[in-house]
DNA sequence: GTCCAAATACCCCAAAAGGGGTATAGATTC
DNA sequence: GAATCTATACCCCTTTTGGGGTATTTGGAC
């Protein structure tokens, strides 16, 4: 019998019996387009599956036993061109992302991403685009009228408690925004004093609080 | 209308939108004796759902933005000593499982376990015993955490990490662990190297990526 | 037209962080 | 017994941070 080429066959590798079970479960909904074709619990595992089911897209963790998903996506590049993978991970770790890119998968996903996300990458990805997790980038949205008012935060202060959560030094921040070392410094102090706080550390506490 | 006595309802707690999602769909096959009655995504919506929904067992992550599950937990035996809590991890630290045992949790299940074990569980905490994951024992050396042996951190660098995060500088960890200062820059170089950053703020990136 | 907040930029300084080494004692692993 | 890992602690040095000021310009608000 010849696979139905209306579905996509999805190979789930992920350690977490429960997360990889859940997840076999939220592609087999009614109207689905997937077919999860095969389960597997460890790195070993990954590479004798594709051989023998030979799915068109590898849903995998970065963090499996034995093997990790970084090594497998070379293996399986290198030796299954035709088969596309998708990331889904805990880490948002930018290392591993850049460095799976450049390897060549089709997808990442956090495993903060709902279900409609998953549906959307996995529908991208079977028809040869890509998708990447929206969260990977650091993007702000302007809604914080609230708590601005709150802590009597400036624009301009706000865009530099963002710059600094990302790991900028003042300097960098000064090339970035064009503006002296000096301005930026300057800037810091007076957040801190808004804050009350005394280090990067308590100001990444705050922002992550108050989801910046 | 009185609630059906024969459904223990159950309240799911976790960030991890995808794995929450899979939770609810396993848990709601025919037959099964469990009703998923509210599901949230962040430790501060936790006692405000159990408050409206009243469940039964809190199906509860550790790792949760905002407040973790320790803590929750504490207060949930506090304030509602007829909810169960089963705390469900991909962690196997006993210094974890062993506090929570303390405070009172009814089971404890590791990511790593399967759909039967999930239910086996739910059936004995929801009839009034308890239900900690088999794995937990055979651990020690081998189950340990998966992103220690990643980023091959060790026990001391963990707690300086943690210590970082929490606002210390320097001075103040090397008084706190009574040791030189010499000694936690030592720490933090060797940290920095291994996760290959160069800031605090890419470490607390880190540190809150890992949940730690 | 004055007042004020915001953004800009400089002065001073001490403390902390970051980056390059080396070294030694103790435990574990092979 | 050798190799390795861990924790400890020191050397060197530069850069960044944090904290105290002052000051100018600009654009709105009153």
């Amino acid at each position: 019998m010849l696979p139905d080429v209306r579905f996509s066959t999805i190979l789930i590798a992920d350690d977490h019996q429960l997360f990889n079970e859940g997840l076999r479960t939220l592609l087999t909904f009614d109207g689905s387009l997937f077919r999860v074709v095969g389960q597997v619990y460890q790195g070993n595992d990954v590479i004798p599956a594709i051989h023998k089911l030979n799915p068109a897209i590898v849903l995998m963790d970065i963090n499996l036993p034995n093997r990790n998903g970084i090594d497998l996506s070379r293996q399986i590049v290198r030796e299954f061109p035709s088969v596309r993978i998708v990331i889904i991970s805990m880490y948002s770790y930018q290392k591993f992302v850049d460095e799976l890119q450049e390897i060549g998968i089709s997808g990442y996903l956090l495993k903060s991403a709902s279900q409609e996300e998953l549906v959307r990458c996995l529908n991208q990805v079977s028809n040869g685009m890509t998708y990447f997790d929206p969260k990977l980038k650091a993007a702000s949205p302007h809604q914080e009228d609230e708590f601005i008012r709150r802590f009597k935060l400036s624009p301009r202060e706000l865009e530099i408690i963002v710059l600094i959560k990302q790991g900028l030094a003042t300097p960098d921040i000064a090339r970035r925004l064009f503006l002296a070392e000096d301005t930026v410094k300057t800037h810091r102090k007076n957040i801190y004093y808004k804050l009350d706080i005394t280090n990067v550390a308590e100001l990444i506490q705050f922002a992550n609080e108050q989801g910046l």
